[in-house]
RNA sequence: GCGCUCGUAGCUCAGUUGGAUAGAGCAUCCGCCUUCUAAGCGGACGGUCCCGGGUUCGAAUCCUGGCGGGCGCGCCA
């Protein structure tokens, strides 16, 4: 419609200028957008606004010119002057009835586009260490990368989600000696308490049922407890085991599921580090200083240059990083999103510039990284601060048995990834019944019981006859639902290529109001027979696009509550 | 100190890449259920869009300088 409008006004504007009226330089793209007020109709254009200085004359006065000059049509009922010189178009209602129709043939494709077809992305996030369950921060990841994920699926994208862990190194031996100071029946006020010991109760579980011989398996890894307290390494591979186990029922509980699930040990089993390092030192960009070997990622914007192999041999993560996302490149993902926690920034620029080295022909901004800001998590008026060591926790999974997925979902999607945003937990408990994702879905819920109604009352409907009858839809409560119902391809698309979820959940919650309100003002079920099919022909609509949104945000559409 | 990021109503946050009178929810106050679900609706109250310059027809939005919060700046991951 957009584009149709810019060619009237294009045609509009020739015609001046062949006639005389004004002489301006047809500018390269004429700019429509909707208007926020429905007194100045459906669509506005700044054009004069923008052509009067070169014009020479009022912005006023060149939009009347214009309009006079517009070729008719029947997709425009009128046109208004207003302000400086906007040109509002008023759209026919016929055109506006006609989204009725679009969204009960497309159905739960509705909002769907291809943009994307053909093409594969991979979206990578949670990426958590099994060192402990997932915490609030790990949520916000797993609701934004998943619903991200989502996103791109709806505009044609193949998406594969990616989970990438350590399942060796460091932490991964803390936990290992965590575990076994319990299996020897150490706890932290003990002497012989290993130093930064992991402190959380769920350490103790991890042992006695090492000590048991449970089978523990995980989506990747199966492993049974040896029950030998003095075999380090088969309590690192149960332990390892068990916190993936751990994660996986808090991601189901979620609703979120990957297709991938990459250990960096693969990395350096396959020789890939290696191979990587190689590569860099043959392509130029290192030198040695201290002993340490180092990647002058200087050349490639970093603000300094970093080790790759510590002067003691081993190897900084920052090299299996490089080696794990250019594996990703040889995978053939022309397009990666990392969904991360803003902590990590700092690798954004190292990555890129570590791939850049390579020479390997990958594009200087690839990959793409959506950096969710932390999460503050507040109890009783005080911010809880997250430490796996001392055991001080808000899990996801608490969270998720308090509040509910939905709600918890809907809390941390809704909100743009660069917000900060504050978890009150009493707050999110007091007040669950007024999460907005509950006023959604009541408004689903609204809309399948009219239907319910309808049985019980005897009567029928049927969409043909609801459609027919269109033209009797002529409130404003019912028009403002129509032009929001109309909007929602646009805005799945602009989430989509922007990684912005939240943009979904904003725009339900204002379906969702305008459809309370005309639910508030005009009964659906109407004595009226032809009436009562075009209104129940836009209810079905409005249910259809509030669980084409809820299932963006991977949140349920109830028929009832 | 340097870098990234954010700053909008008492609180939590939107604001469609520069548009018209800056919007929601919560909180507070006043109304609305013998009629399709009151987890709802209508109304009121509430603003120095952090501050100062600049760009232009026009700035919450872009540029610049400050102030304030968060995060990151290790041969830790």
């Amino acid at each position: 419609m957009k584009e149709y409008l810019t060619g009237l006004i294009g045609e509009a504007l020739a015609a001046l200028n062949a006639k005389g009226k004004v002489n301006v330089e047809l500018p390269a793209t004429i700019h429509i957008g909707r208007t926020r007020d429905p007194a100045h109709g459906d669509l506005a254009s700044n054009v004069a606004l923008t052509l009067a200085g070169g014009a020479a004359m009022p912005p006023r006065e060149l939009a009347r010119l214009i309009c006079a000059e517009l070729p008719e049509s029947a997709e425009i009922s009128r046109t208004e002057i207003a302000g400086p010189g906007f040109i509002n178009f008023f759209l026919a209602d016929s055109r506006l009835h006609s989204i009725v129709a679009t969204v009960l043939e497309q159905g739960a494709g509705f909002g769907c586009c291809a943009v994307g077809a053909g093409q594969s992305v991979q979206v990578e996030f949670v990426s958590a260490n099994p060192t402990g369950p997932l915490h609030v921060g790990h949520g916000r990841g797993a609701a934004l990368g998943d619903c991200i994920a989502r996103l791109l699926e709806a505009t044609g994208w193949q998406v594969s989600r990616e989970f990438y862990y350590n399942d060796e190194g460091r932490q991964i031996d803390n936990l290992a000696r965590s575990v076994q100071a319990r299996c020897r029946g150490l706890g932290p006020a003990d002497e012989n308490w290993p130093d930064e010991a992991y402190r959380g109760e769920y350490i103790n579980d991890v042992a006695k049922a090492y000590m048991s011989g449970v089978l523990t398996s995980a989506s990747d890894r199966q492993v049974q407890g040896a029950g030998d307290p003095d075999d380090l390494s088969a309590i690192r591979e149960f332990a390892v085991a068990s916190l993936r186990r751990e994660q996986d029922l808090d991601l189901q509980a979620f609703g979120v599921q990957f297709d991938v699930f990459f250990l960096e040990s693969s990395l350096h089993d396959s020789g890939a580090v290696e191979a990587t390092l190689n590569k860099l030192v043959c392509a130029g960009h290192t030198f040695e200083q201290d002993g340490a070997l180092w990647l002058r990622t200087t050349d490639f914007g970093d603000d300094k240059d970093r080790v790759m192999r510590k002067s003691g041999g081993g190897y900084t993560y920052f090299l299996p990083d490089v080696a794990y996302h250019h594996n990703k490149w040889e995978r053939g993902f022309k397009r990666v999103i990392n969904e991360q926690g803003a902590d990590h920034h700092g690798t954004v620029t190292r990555v890129r510039a570590g791939l850049q080295a390579l020479a390997a022909g990958i594009p200087e901004a690839w990959p793409e990284y959506v950096l969710h800001q932390m999460v503050t998590v507040m109890r009783a008026g005080e911010e809880v601060r997250i430490s796996k060591r001392a055991g001080n926790y808000v899990s996801l999974r608490d969270l998720i048995d308090e509040v509910g997925k939905d709600a918890t979902r809907y809390f941390l999607a809704a909100r743009a990834p660069s917000s900060q945003l504050t978890f009150d937990i009493d707050l999110a408990l007091v007040q669950s019944n007024d999460n907005p994702v509950y006023y959604i879905q009541y408004a689903h819920a609204r809309a399948c019981s009219v239907f319910q109604q309808l049985a019980v009352r005897g009567l029928t409907w049927s969409e043909e006859a609801g459609l027919a009858g269109l033209s009797l839809l002529i409130e404003d409560s019912e028009n403002a639902i129509m032009k929001k119902m109309a909007r929602y391809p646009e805005v799945v698309l602009l989430a989509a290529q922007r990684s912005e979820p939240h943009r979904v959940a904003i725009y339900l919650r204002e379906l969702a109001a305008e459809f309370h309100a005309w639910y508030n003002a005009h009964r659906i079920l109407s004595e009226d027979r032809q009436l009562r099919g075009a209104r129940l022909a836009l209810a079905a609509a409005v249910r259809q696009v509030l669980a084409n949104g809820l299932a963006l945000l991977g949140v349920s559409a109830p028929e009832s509550m």
